[in-house]
DNA sequence: CTGCGATTTAGAATTATTCTAAATCTTGAC
DNA sequence: GTCAAGATTTAGAATAATTCTAAATCGCAG
């Protein structure tokens, strides 16, 4: 999961769909051919694609696949704790297949998501936890400048 | 701004009024009855509103407000950095008039958002800025059980 | 007070997402 | 292997939030 950076495989390879499918069969969940190819899909670039995008990469493995399966696929996923929804602003949901400790970098200028490595939990800021209230997740979002852009406009 | 709970005074005192306009001013913007309205919609409780809610407040102080105004004053509030917008999942995005630094809470059972003061940059975390990348904006969400919330579960 | 650009307005349009109901798969029992 | 039961997929309709449009109105500079 870690070296993965652009490949032209959208079902997953046979030695990660054990893995895959485990995990999936654990949540209650039965792995099927359209699950695979979603998850597929992300795991194809690093780039926090929208439904939209996984919609069109998932019908090159299978083309009569519908939008609602890739939804569907997607809360299935999610429920299995292989994905994870990005929500950086009021724009399309954001999927991304990292499940390590991240946070969301996102480019003013280019719009480009990226993960940034690292735990984000409250007790290593100075937020303040009122008494009485339960952490369960915590996100992180930041915005800036990308590698690039920064460059470009200096 | 910081004492405020619940009143229910819809247009801005006279007092707040000036640091208002000013603000809108200094960022090209006209300070009109709407946006002023809006605004007080927004600092009548601390409450994270959506704009349907925001909406709804409006029209008790001027009922043929148009929900495009709403979100037309929302943008331009956002714009003289008098409130700012919170994205905690797929529904509605909701509004903050409070603009010290602080994290935003979303209670999973009841949905109420809270705000938990204190500052969220990167560096008082481990998160890993890669190199040429430049942070402008840090969001934190976390998500969990209030304090109401906590104490019925157990 | 006049004119011009900014703002407001109602309603239409768009976009992302969810819902629906029928068809099709998957799994476990036999 | 076969079969029934339930889960999943599918196309398309429906919904919800937000944005767009174009005409009316407002507010400020001159």
């Amino acid at each position: 999961m870690k070296d993965v950076k652009s490949r032209t495989v959208f079902v997953p390879s046979h030695r990660k769909r054990g893995e895959m499918d485990e995990r999936m069969v654990e949540s209650g969940l039965r792995p099927t051919l359209q699950r695979r190819i979603v998850l597929g899909a992300l795991l194809e670039k690093p780039d926090h694609p929208t439904a939209d995008e996984i919609f069109l990469r998932a019908k090159r493995a299978k083309p009569n696949i519908s939008m609602a399966t890739v939804y569907n696929c997607l809360d299935a996923l999610q429920r299995s704790d292989l994905v994870k929804q990005v929500n950086m602003d009021r724009s399309a949901t954001r999927y991304c297949p990292n499940m390590h400790e991240h946070a969301h970098f996102q480019c003013e200028e280019c719009g480009e998501v990226t993960d940034f490595d690292g735990t984000a939990n409250p007790e290593s800021t100075d937020i303040t936890v009122p008494p009485g209230y339960q952490v369960r997740h915590v996100e992180m979002s930041i915005r800036g400048l990308c590698a690039d852009c920064s460059k470009n406009s200096s």
